[in-house]
DNA sequence: GCCGATTTGTCCGTATGTATC
DNA sequence: CGATACATACGGACAAATCGG
């Protein structure tokens, strides 16, 4: 369950604040007050308290405390800007999901493709095209690249269940940053097809750098959204101040 | 200019990634060699390196170091997820920019009101709705709404300026957090009039709830971006691990 | 495989500054 | 003004992961 002592604290927090034991708006104890309560030092408190802010869930005023400004249960599970995987994301919606590979193959990155992915030119790289429905309804598509030596053993049917969750159990690969980018761009003919889409369509179009935990960025996804099923979430700090 | 110690820190770092004496790929130095470059505390240079992960810049490996993982000159100004201005958005992709208010009125919060905005019903909200040119071309629209006890003496003319500016500079109302979500859907027929576009169109569209540090929501905006002129960036890690 | 040195992660205690009330 | 609250900064200690001999 919680790993550190911060991290529990940070749990029983949210917790808390989700039960409405501190209601929106109101202010958490003091930090003194929560170092008592959890019998640690005040730098711990400060970091589960940091968690907190960063999530978006409460604020730091300096003289005043911390005030609670979001309650996770409004409006579903609030995730910001999470590494949410496609079926945790269906699951949420309640919406059943299926995977179909439409592409699944082994490329050499040549001097275009390292232009959009980063990778090396020469670099060995599994390519990846994934179709996903909710409810039977095509939603968006997933072209994955694979650093080939860092995904062995992941076939195309591995793909259609859940790369996700074999990154992570198989792996051990756990994930440790991902870095996107989202535009909205007009659906190529190719893209139209594989949605079963007609017509004048925009999708939303994320691109993601993902590095494992040896700092080696292991894989590229290219998304694109059918409108109806995007939906992100963004908590932006100042500085990235208080209690950091 | 550095604000505090650690900021510092993360400053001269971030500039020498950017000259490349630190190269993409590469550990930045150790904490303690660090420690002793900056004759600080080992928790100073940390606070530094987790500004640095938390933007995206490196990532903090148990037993190796700190690998460089992005370099802040590729692709302009990498500004993960940040509470930047259209002012200051419009001068990094180099345009111009000129701002039209197409509303501006004093509104009371009703039912419907406060169920997309999350102002309470009766608050007194100042409604000011923004077209804005890059370039003199339509690019966005903003619908702003500001609880009006908080913006005393925002006028028409302050709007078209720069409310940004006004905010941080007249009311020092230090901008602390800002939730944001962010979809795309279809155009209305007045967004397509006032953004001075035809047929078939999808914007992106962003929500954001805004808070000063005073822990009050005084600013909800409704942004409607043409799709050639959205793009936003976003950095998630793990838990929020590493450095700090 | 083991051991020791290195490096980051977690945690503690204390002191001082600054803003609020 | 004093008391309270969070922000910054210092020091030290131990754990866990990595790497080289």
């Amino acid at each position: 369950m919680a790993k550190t002592l911060f991290d529990g604290i940070y749990r029983t927090l949210l917790e808390e604040i989700r039960s409405e034991q501190y209601p929106v708006g109101t202010l958490l104890p003091s930090e003194s007050e929560l170092t008592r309560r959890f019998c640690c030092s005040r730098t711990t408190v400060r970091k589960a308290l940091a968690l907190l802010a960063s999530n978006g869930y409460t604020q730091s005023l300096v003289g005043k405390g911390v005030r609670v400004i979001w309650q996770p249960s409004q409006e579903g599970a609030f995730a910001p800007g999470s590494l949410e995987s496609v079926n945790e994301f269906a699951r949420r919606i309640g919406k059943s999901v299926r995977t179909k590979a439409i592409a699944y193959e082994r490329v050499v990155c040549d001097e275009a493709l390292s232009e959009r992915t980063q990778f090396d030119v020469g670099d060995e790289l599994l390519y990846v095209s994934l179709v996903r429905y909710f409810d039977d309804k095509p939603a968006l598509l997933d072209d994955h690249y694979f650093l080939s030596s860092q995904v062995p053993g992941l076939t195309k049917e591995v793909a259609e269940h859940s790369i996700f969750k074999y990154l992570e159990d198989v792996l051990h690969a756990r994930i440790a940053v991902s870095k996107r980018t989202i535009t909205v761009e007009k659906a190529s003919k190719s893209d139209k097809a594989a949605l079963e889409v007609r017509g004048t369509v925009f999708l939303a179009c994320t691109y993601s750098l993902t590095y494992n935990s040896d700092g080696i960025m292991f894989e590229y996804v290219w998304g694109r959204y059918l409108p109806e099923y995007f939906c992100f979430h963004d908590v932006a700090t100042r500085p990235l101040m208080g209690g950091w």
